[in-house]
DNA sequence: CGAATTTGACCAGCGC
DNA sequence: GCGCTGGTCAAATTCG
């Protein structure tokens, strides 16, 4: 009976309602009279050769194969009704007295039976495994969401009891008070949005060094990490906070800094080092510049931002070429970005439509994935591209994780050249961009048709993808557009999933690389 | 202590 | 010419 409870657990292990199946097999033991169950097992046994085994002395332990029909991993299971298989039941009924033809048909209908029964077992397990993958995953989702709710909730209770302690007199003190709590009034919307800081900051305990470090909780950060670098840039306009603000973000900091939630950080694969960081006009939010590091002397350069109208998406524009190999690991990811702009390119209208009827940004903080539309702003039209990485962007609450940079090496030769991927300075190529806007109105070649539909399709289902995309519009036409939904709890992390969509490819054989730039908008959920 | 980031200063382009 | 804006530099600061 031992090698009985072997079976039975785990064929209860392999099922995700280990119960239920349970049940069921000790239903069918006491219908087969009191043979061992083992033997029921046995006649599942993946080999053929198994079959001289399914004998009342055969050894479970002998077919490893039977387990192997159920385990988890589906890839070894082998379809039950694929092989003759001896029931061995015959010696359950042997004394039902039964003429020996009669009893082999009357087993082969149980048998037939109970083949059904397990595929639909088998059937079941697979459901039963996949609900509980999709349970765990918005649970690890909404827990995420739950603590930056309650860290929210907290922090902004604290700092409106901060604001009532403070003395009036103190404000008129110091004029710098007032501008500064301005400041943090705009800093307080934008953690509404996105609660970048108020969810993983970490108090520092260095000498007038007030500003809360991310990288305290979330490990050290790669250097090529633009939203971090905003993120700390953001934490810059807090440190211009009144020390009194400022003691209570502290406290507010040390007491979530064991928060386990922790942000997934994207990078583009380059590696950047930051050179510069300005407050540009009509936007609150600082614009941070990068240069390239990958290579010495490369010449590739980008710039961060926060859209102003869409706190949750970050403008990343590029400019000019890289003059070194990218990582191999960003082809796969640019193809899709490539793809992913070729349905662009294939009809504007129908993303207009998709905007409008998104809703706005509404489930753009409510997603658990980002996804990527991009935009250039710096060309004298607006051109839009979008990148498609949410299937490598880490889920919240997963070990940070990090995605690779896309450069497009292997970017179609009909979106070479296009607006959507090659836009150039209108004060340093004006002759190059005439040339552009006449490629602009071409429509996609028909050899992209195929990749549209399915990249199409991809989109389609991508609600964060139109939601990114009515940010971007928005920033870039000024259109109000509906966010009437953006009221989801946004999980924290910004994706500086920047992409270079810039090649060298793009610019004809032989020819110096000439300067293009390309802007794109990341979602940050 | 080296590397990366921050940030004020400087410079250039552009419009008035 | 002046002011505004964006981009870059480089010393100071921070961090591991």
């Amino acid at each position: 009976m031992e090698n009985q409870h072997e079976h039975r657990h785990e064929l209860s292990f392999t099922t995700s309602s280990g119960e239920f199946l349970s049940h069921n097999l000790d239903r069918r033991n006491h219908n087969s009279t009191d043979r061992p169950i083992i033997k029921e097992v046995d006649f599942f046994s993946a080999s053929p050769n198994n079959k001289s085994h399914l004998t009342a002395n055969h050894h479970p332990r002998d077919s490893h194969d039977d387990h192997r029909i159920i385990t988890n991993d589906g890839s070894s299971s082998t379809p039950l009704s694929d092989r003759p298989v001896n029931t061995g039941l015959n010696l359950t009924c042997a004394s039902s007295g039964m003429p020996r033809s009669a009893s082999d048909e009357n087993l082969d209908a149980k048998l037939i039976s109970f083949q059904g029964e397990l595929r639909m077992l088998h059937e079941e397990n697979r459901k039963l495994k996949s609900m509980l993958d999709q349970i765990t995953r918005s649970y690890s989702q909404l827990q995420a969401q739950l603590f930056i709710a309650l860290h929210k909730q907290k922090f902004q209770i604290q700092k409106v009891e901060a604001n009532r302690s403070r003395s009036g007199q103190e404000l008129l003190m110091d004029p710098r008070v007032s501008t500064n709590l301005n400041v943090n009034e705009v800093v307080s919307v934008s953690e509404e949005k996105t609660e970048e800081v108020s969810v993983s900051v970490s108090p520092t305990s260095k000498k007038g060094d007030h500003r809360p470090h991310l990288g305290k909780v979330l490990g050290k950060q790669p250097s090529n990490s633009a939203e971090h670098a905003l993120d700390r840039s953001s934490q810059s306009w807090e440190s211009s906070k009144s020390p009194t603000l400022l003691q209570d973000s502290k406290t507010q900091d040390q007491q979530h800094a064991d928060i386990p939630f922790r942000k997934a950080r994207i990078s583009d694969g380059c590696q950047w080092r930051k050179y510069g960081q300005k407050m540009a006009k009509g936007n609150p939010c600082p614009r941070a510049y990068y240069r390239c590091t990958m290579a010495v002397g490369c010449p590739v350069r980008k710039q961060v931002q926060r859209c102003a109208e869409e706190k949750t998406v970050l403008i990343t524009t590029y400019e000019g070429n890289h003059n070194h190999p990218l990582p191999p690991a960003a082809s796969a990811m640019a193809n899709t970005t490539s793809a992913a702009a070729a349905m662009l390119l294939s009809g504007s209208s129908s993303t207009t439509s998709k905007v409008e009827g998104s809703g706005g940004g509404g489930y753009l903080s409510c997603m658990p994935y980002a996804s990527m539309a991009t935009l250039s702003a710096s060309a004298p039209f607006p051109t839009i591209t979008l990148d498609l990485t949410q299937s490598q962007i880490q889920r919240v609450g997963s070990p940070a994780g990090v995605t690779f940079p896309l450069p497009l090496h292997g970017c179609p030769q009909q979106l070479i050249g296009h607006p959507v991927f090659f836009s150039q300075k209108p004060q340093a190529q004006a002759v190059n961009q005439i040339q552009v806007v006449g490629q602009r109105l071409q429509p996609p070649s028909p050899s992209s048709s195929s990749m549209v539909d399915t990249v199409s399709a991809a989109i389609a289902s991508d609600p964060n993808f139109t939601a990114a995309l009515a940010a971007a519009i928005s920033s870039i036409f000024g259109t109000s557009i509906n966010n009437s939904n953006n009221g989801g709890i946004g999980i924290a992390h910004a994706n500086a999933n920047a992409i270079p969509l810039i090649n060298a490819t793009s610019v004809s054989p032989g020819s110096p690389q000439l300067p293009q730039s390309c802007t794109t908008f990341s979602t940050t959920n």
